[in-house]
DNA sequence: GAAATCACG
DNA sequence: ACGTACGTGATTTCC
């Protein structure tokens, strides 16, 4: 029987546990006066990750005392120099900590000389020699270098509960590097969190791309001659001694000479009386109360998870077989559910699927294979079978990477449940179900989430598991399409989000192609501008400070050089745009900051962020757009967000240089609606004035400032009174309020109501209009959109007025932003059929909610456009025309 | 893990 | 009098 071997990194997890829960610090304070954040969350740990781990034996390791005396500070003395000092409030929690540990049944070590990561390093091995599983769990990166086929190493990733698993296969995956690599990898870019260099100007694309060529660091030395001349040769070759160093400095030691062995380790799970008395003095009332509950349960026979099973009214659920399948094949009607493991269903792994209907009764499996059956693949293909299920779009991007294509769907609960309602909506099945009386267990407790994540190892539990919820979702559909038809949403269903679905689907599937060298040149430049401004603006302040920390970076304009406050946050200081903007006259070294500001945002979140996420099998960026999300109707765009590409400035919008056709001899192409949102409203409101104004091709802005300003039809419209009005339309579009268009146009709440009202003299419909549908909400409680897409506002009757208002000017803005979104998503389903139908290689790649982007090739261009820009100022029919712009060039820069 | 900031429409 | 413009997502700090 194979022992399982649990190795914990804890100083590492210890320093995350104790900014995990940092914003609790004040309030986690015995009467003692000791902190106990970091306590608190490592007992978390401990119990919700370590002990259903269940190990043979585990160890926590500890960082020596005395840091620097490790052979790593002889050989760089300025070796994690220049760390912050650990605050006083964290170190006393230090001694707490390893009694926490013994009390739980670890381990703790710790030796002169060494680092955690050693003591680890050297017990992986031992442990590996023994034919262990080996399981490391750290908040450090550099662990991965110790992965191996027998050894785990799991990594937090956000507090110190979620839990990424890195194996060697996952490091290939996601670095493109093997373990022994990742310590090249710092030895050519040295680490600057432990303070020491690597080689010039090598950062981790470069790396990267060298270790690719060269595998490791000694036959890129042994090659370095032959490299063509470059700067980066010169470095490397200057450097070479730093890169040495370097790599020692990053090796792990797995020969440490330890006064232990894994024989001392015997994990017997927590003691509970050491609990008790830890607790007792931590003050820890929940955690004790929590252990006393567990006492009496285990002292009960009675189980209460088996009695709970048994009430649940469901088919019993089988494992899939030939005959089975057999039978499902000549079924009209199934219900089908696939579990994967993380939410990105580009990349995630599938778990395990059922499938069945109450007549067949519901079959499951973790087997994949069973996909490449023909009898389940011409189920999922074709179209005569209805298919109920949750989320299509998830389903047919699974199917896709199976080589299927999914068709046939019938019910999406998670749209339908959407279109219902959005309030609320979390877009899980066992809580959307629940809104129906169906109680089913959610995944979260099923899987765990985070770092519990786990698949149970008993089958037949998964099995029940996703056949329950095929189950469901098979008797949901009668239901919740009534409630459809009450609200007259079937159309809105099955000719628009289900539809769009697959459109969305296929978007997706395509991916944009992206070109890294581009995004990793562009880098580089703003790294060199960005420590520029960093030394000039230390230069400046006279002093170095993280200009990245609001809270410093107040102190320093506020305190030390006593520049006006001219806006506060709850926390502090306001170091906003806006004040910056207006302080930079004052202090040169501000306009230093905004734009340091300006370029550390592109870098981290465009650059450092789309390099993260290309997909290296084919160099594109996979989006996912989230259909269910929005109160409004909108898309959203997540890992990445698409939707938020920099444009508004020069400097930002050269990322779009690197979003490129997936072909040669290709164009990137766009195609967005003018003033949707006011064409929207003049439609919807029937206002005259507005109606003109569109139906004559006008420049709406100057259009809305003549007669807010009573200027006459021929006269020059000032741009100062353009602005305005064009402030005025935005307003009008979110609900308007004199308050923040005084706010916006830094003018007197006074003036700002005068505009107001002289634009309702002007527009007098819009007025009408918005008065109405405020009435409206209060009355019926929802507003609708022109396709019957409703958003409920549960506060439109509040007490509080702030509440009411918030819900009153919603009532205005979403029927103008949710029937913008109607009309571009019926758009986008026109398109994506008429391309097909013309037989055009186009291909859709993004919507970025009044614009869609497609890659074409050259030749197509024409019809391509002549197609796109009729479909879309066709796709609903108002009583406003609808117009639509576009633009085509090698990249996206150039195509809008 | 909340708050601040900033990117888009 | 109340006090905010509408809809999103990602990164960074906190030390």
């Amino acid at each position: 029987m194979t022992k399982k071997l649990l190795l914990i990194d804890g100083n590492s997890l210890a320093f995350r546990a104790f900014y995990a829960m940092y914003q609790q610090l004040d309030r986690m304070v015995t009467p003692e006066g000791l902190h106990t954040n970091a306590l608190m969350a490592f007992n978390n740990f401990l119990e919700s990750i370590v002990l259903p781990m269940q190990p043979d034996f585990a160890l926590v390791a500890w960082d020596a005392k005395s840091g620097k005396e490790t052979f790593r500070g002889d050989l760089y003395a300025d070796y994690k120099s220049g760390r912050d000092k650990t605050p006083v409030e964290f170190k006393e929690q230090f001694p707490y900590l390893r009694e926490m540990v013994l009390a739980h049944g670890l381990h703790n070590y710790e030796q002169n000389g060494l680092e955690a990561d050693d003591i680890i390093g050297t017990l992986s091995r031992e442990g590996e020699k023994a034919g262990d599983d080996v399981i490391i769990i750290t908040g450090d990166q550099d662990l991965t270098q110790l992965a191996t086929d027998k050894v785990t190493v799991k990594i937090t990733k956000k507090g110190v509960t979620q839990i990424e698993e890195y194996t060697p296969a996952y490091i290939q995956e996601k670095f493109g590097l093997t373990p022994a690599q990742i310590i090249d990898k710092k030895a050519l870019t040295g680490d600057t969190s432990d303070n020491y260099p690597g080689v010039t100007k090598v950062g981790e694309k470069t790396a990267l791309k060298l270790l690719t060529e060269y595998h490791d660091l000694d036959n890129l030395y042994a090659h370095v001659d032959d490299m063509k001349k470059s700067k980066m040769k010169e470095n490397l070759i200057a450097d070479k001694e730093v890169a040495y160093r370097a790599q020692k400095l990053a090796t792990i030691i797995t020969d440490a000479d330890l006064s232990i062995s894994l024989d001392d380790l015997a994990y017997n799970g927590p003691k509970t009386k050491g609990l008790v008395e830890l607790f007792e003095s931590l003050h820890f009332k929940s955690a004790l109360a929590k252990l006393k509950a567990h006492q009496l349960v285990d002292q009960d026979d009675t189980s209460v998870e088996e009695a709970e099973s048994q009430s649940a009214n469901f088919h019993p659920v089988k494992e899939l077989d030939e005959a089975a399948l057999a039978d499902l094949a000549k079924a009209d009607t199934l219900a089908i559910q696939i579990d994967t493991d993380a939410d990105n269903y580009h990349t995630a792994d599938m778990l395990a699927f059922a499938i069945g209907n109450d007549d067949l009764g519901y079959f499951a499996s973790r087997d994949f294979t069973w996909f490449e059956n023909q009898t389940l693949r011409d189920l999922i293909e074709n179209p005569e079978q209805k298919l109920r299920l949750f989320n299509a779009k998830e389903v047919w991007v699974l199917m896709h990477r199976l080589d299927l294509t999914l068709a046939g769907v019938d019910f999406d609960f998670m749209l339908v449940a959407y279109l219902l309602d959005t309030v609320g909506n979390d877009n899980v099945l066992s809580t959307l179900a629940a809104r129906f009386g169906l109680y089913l267990p959610a995944d979260e407790d099923f899987y765990g989430k985070g770092a519990k994540f786990a698949v149970p190892t008993d089958d037949q539990e998964v099995y029940d598991h996703l056949g329950h919820k095929a189950e469901a979702l098979y008797g949901l559909r009668d239901k919740a399409f009534e409630e459809l038809a009450e609200h007259k949403q079937t159309a809105l269903y099955h000719d628009i989000e289900l539809p769009l679905s697959f459109v969305l689907a296929k978007m997706e599937a395509q991916g944009f192609a992206v070109k890294e060298d581009r995004l990793e040149k562009m880098g580089q430049e703003l790294d060199e501008k960005i420590s520029q401004l960093k030394e000039e603006i230390y230069q400046i302040a006279g002093e170095e400070f993280n200009i990245n920390s609001t809270k410093q970076l107040g102190t320093l304009l506020f305190e030390k050089m006593n520049l006006p406050v001219i806006k506060k946050t709850k926390t502090g200081y306001s170091t906003a745009v806006e004040v910056l903007e207006e302080l930079a006259p004052q202090a040169p070294i501000v306009s230093h900051i905004l734009e340091y500001r300006q370029l550390a945002k592109i870098k981290s979140t465009y650059v450092d962020g789309l390099l993260a996420v290309v997909d290296q099998a084919d160099q594109k960026i996979h989006t996912r757009f989230l259909q269910t999300l929005t109160q409004t109707g909108r898309l959203s765009s997540v890992d990445p967000n698409l939707q938020n590409i920099p444009m508004r400035t020069e400097e930002g919008r050269k990322i779009r240089h690197a979003f490129v056709p997936s072909h040669p001899n290709w164009l990137i192409f766009g195609a967005d609606y003018s003033q949707i949102e006011l064409r929207v409203l003049a439609a919807i409101t029937g206002d005259p004035n507005m109606k003109k104004a569109f139906m004559e091709d006008e420049d709406i802005h100057a259009e809305t400032a003549r007669a807010v300003f009573g200027l006459k039809a021929d006269e020059p419209v000032d741009a100062n009174h353009r602005r305005t009005a064009k402030a005025v339309n935005f307003g009008i579009v979110y609900g308007i309020s004199d308050f923040g268009l005084s706010k916006n146009l830094g003018i007197s709440r006074k003036d700002a109501k005068s505009f107001i009202e002289t634009y309702f003299k002007e527009f007098p419909k819009i007025h009408g209009w918005m008065e109405q549908i405020k009435e409206q909400a209060h009355k019926d409680g929802f507003v609708e959109t022109i396709e019957h897409r409703r958003r409920y506002l549960p506060e439109i009757n509040a007490k509080n007025f702030n509440r009411r208002s918030f819900a009153e000017r919603t009532a205005m803005n979403s029927p103008i932003q949710g029937s913008a979104a109607d009309i571009i998503k019926i758009a986008m389903i026109k398109v994506d059929q008429a391309l097909t139908k013309e037989g055009l290689q186009a291909k859709m790649l993004l919507q970025v909610h009044d614009e869609l982007v497609f890659e074409c090739p050259k030749e197509e261009l024409e019809q391509v456009r002549k197609l796109v820009t009729s479909v879309m100022d066709s796709a609903v029919s108002l009583s406003v025309p609808l117009k639509v712009e576009d633009h085509a060039g090698p990249t996206w820069y150039e195509a809008k």
